[in-house]
DNA sequence: ATTATTTTTGCAACCGGTTGCAAAAGGCGA
DNA sequence: TCGCCTTTTGCAACCGGTTGCAAAAATAAT
């Protein structure tokens, strides 16, 4: 078994209060109190049980990073990111997987139940109303990747996926597609209504030009190039806005398998702008979402409510920008 | 702040010893006694403190994940898998991402502080010392992906890369290449050592071949395409055995930027069998590592040795296999 | 040197549970 | 109804720390 505070003491001589005061720090210790009790905690290898003092301190430095989305690439960069940086100022994720089956409820009483001081939910297809549990719990959250409110519940961090969607449609509209269409990621997602919702507003400022959309059932390679394999039976359109990188990388193979050549016959812009959208053989003409920014603000906000859990509410809404690669037919 | 145990004692009129029975499976509670708890504990909405209770029971729960692979796209699967089965058995993934500047030291002593049942460590590039310092201070440890040792240290469950290797140089000495390369990931991973040395033991059993080998910096596409682009400046072999799937993609990119085709002009092998290796446009023969088997054994391990953490180590190798696609030209 | 003031230290209670032990309650046969 | 055995319950100590408070020690002021 580790060692404990007490056996520090008697091995120092001094009180066990003494021994605890030289490990938090703000708190009355003379220097030489300290060398002793240092020595001493040196010679017996002790390290202070941080689960202990959390049930004084009521702090346990464990934030609950929840996501559903183990399956998309730009998700590890998003773990990568959140674990980095929740790290560096002493916080420790703890990881929760949140599939069909889970349950969300019992998640939400999981993390109640270990003392989370926070949670940071990072999903772009969960409701809002899966964070507010966590509010409802009295435990801090924030929402990363969430939907844009502008009477947001939660605090959410992101995107606006409304400008996305209109960003989309004016570039498209800008290189001349007249026939132009939506291939959206899974319907109930929040972030697929709110691009689709957009794109079509802008569409329809424009006269003379024919649209259509279809929705694929997942973020992923498979259900893009289904989708599209489908689409490309039929009368395709000139363009297409796909719900995210991945999706559009299956676009692109259906195409290719189909013989039609991109960006010549068919325009494709995606959503993310994730690594592998840069890669020379995919080459990706995307709209890139700030993930670094969306995360560090993500944390920095959960830090300041440590603070203060009762932080008025806000919505941190980073802008998008197009980045030119090879999938979409030049301006003329 | 959250009820308590003594809260619901209280409403219920009974002692706290009743209460903290009724949330202990295997504890000895009357129906009557059982009924009044729990409807005190509902009307006030407790849910016991899972840290107060790891106190005196000494099991928290908890479970170290630590990696050093925030960049491979293979290892979001890894996570996906270890956080899902760890969840249903109760289990929960503290993720340590340990990058170049965390001290490893300071991760096994925080994973101390926080009191884990055990620690998991997914890294095939982290070397055998690491998962030690575990076991050395007492936290049950087990190394996946990690590094095959007939008298391992610690627990070790992964693949046999010294077979791979010498896999992968069978498949292309079958298949008819004369002239046969090595592009292997980090020069000081234990799973790029390994490979090697297998590649190479094989490759002398069998004469008239010209070998020749080179490394990458790391397992990306980045890495990959480069080390190619560099290699076809001047001769390049007709086929090439690489360190893993992303950076066989790169190399593949690099050809692809040169002129040359596959598997026509260069034959290509990877290793991992990573979900994009089957994607249509990349379309990768590799070896497959059998990653579910690999992370589920794990687990049970992992959970075996939370009941016996003294278990004498052991290594749990799975068999690797080859998976054809299209950068191999066909054994004539 | 004496007193006033500040700093350091130890005591003891507490955080939210668990558990060994003995007393109380319940069940059973006579 | 009584005695005996089993089950249920409460008491109190404990897990490994923290912290308010008052006593003790150190320092400053007179």
């Amino acid at each position: 078994m580790a060692i404990t505070l007490k056996e520090v003491a008697e091995r120092a001589g001094v009180s066990r209060s003494a021994v605890s005061r030289t490990f938090t720090d703000g708190a009355s210790v003379s220097e030489k109190m300290r060398r002793k009790v240092e020595k001493a905690a040196r010679d017996l290898g002790y390290s202070p049980n941080a689960l202990a003092s959390s049930l004084t301190t009521g702090r346990t430095k464990l934030i609950g990073l929840i996501s559903n989305n183990f399956h998309n690439p730009i998700f590890l960069e998003v773990f990568d990111l959140f674990t980095r940086g929740l790290q560096d100022r002493g916080l420790r994720p703890l990881l929760v997987n949140l599939t069909d089956e889970t349950d969300p409820q019992a998640s939400v009483r999981m993390l109640r139940q270990y003392s989370v001081d926070g949670a940071v939910v990072a999903s772009s297809t969960l409701p809002p109303g899966f964070s507010k549990a966590f509010r409802d719990a009295g435990v801090p959250v924030v929402h990363s990747f969430g939907r844009y409110s502008s009477a947001p519940q939660v605090h959410v961090v992101g995107i606006d996926n409304v400008e996305c969607g209109r960003m989309a449609a004016r570039t498209l509209v800008a290189r001349g597609y007249r026939k132009i269409a939506f291939l959206g990621g899974p319907e109930r997602a929040t972030s697929t209504q709110d691009r689709y919702s957009g794109f079509f507003s802008e569409l329809g400022a424009h006269r003379g030009l024919t649209t259509s959309y279809s929705f694929a059932d997942a973020y992923s390679f498979d259900a893009g190039r289904r989708e599209m394999l489908h689409l490309l039976k039929s009368d395709p359109a000139e363009a297409y806005f796909c719900g995210d990188d991945v999706l559009s990388i299956g676009v692109l193979s259906a195409i290719a398998d189909s013989g039609l050549r991109v960006p010549e016959d068919i325009g494709i812009i995606g959503l993310n702008d994730m690594e592998m959208a840069r890669w020379e053989n995919i080459n990706l003409t995307t709209i890139h979402q700030p993930i670094r920014q969306i995360v560090t603000s993500s944390i920095e906000l959960m830090v300041a409510m440590l603070d203060e859990p009762d932080r008025y509410p806000e919505a941190r809404i980073f802008p998008c920008s197009i980045v030119e690669r090879g999938t979409l037919r030049p301006a003329k």
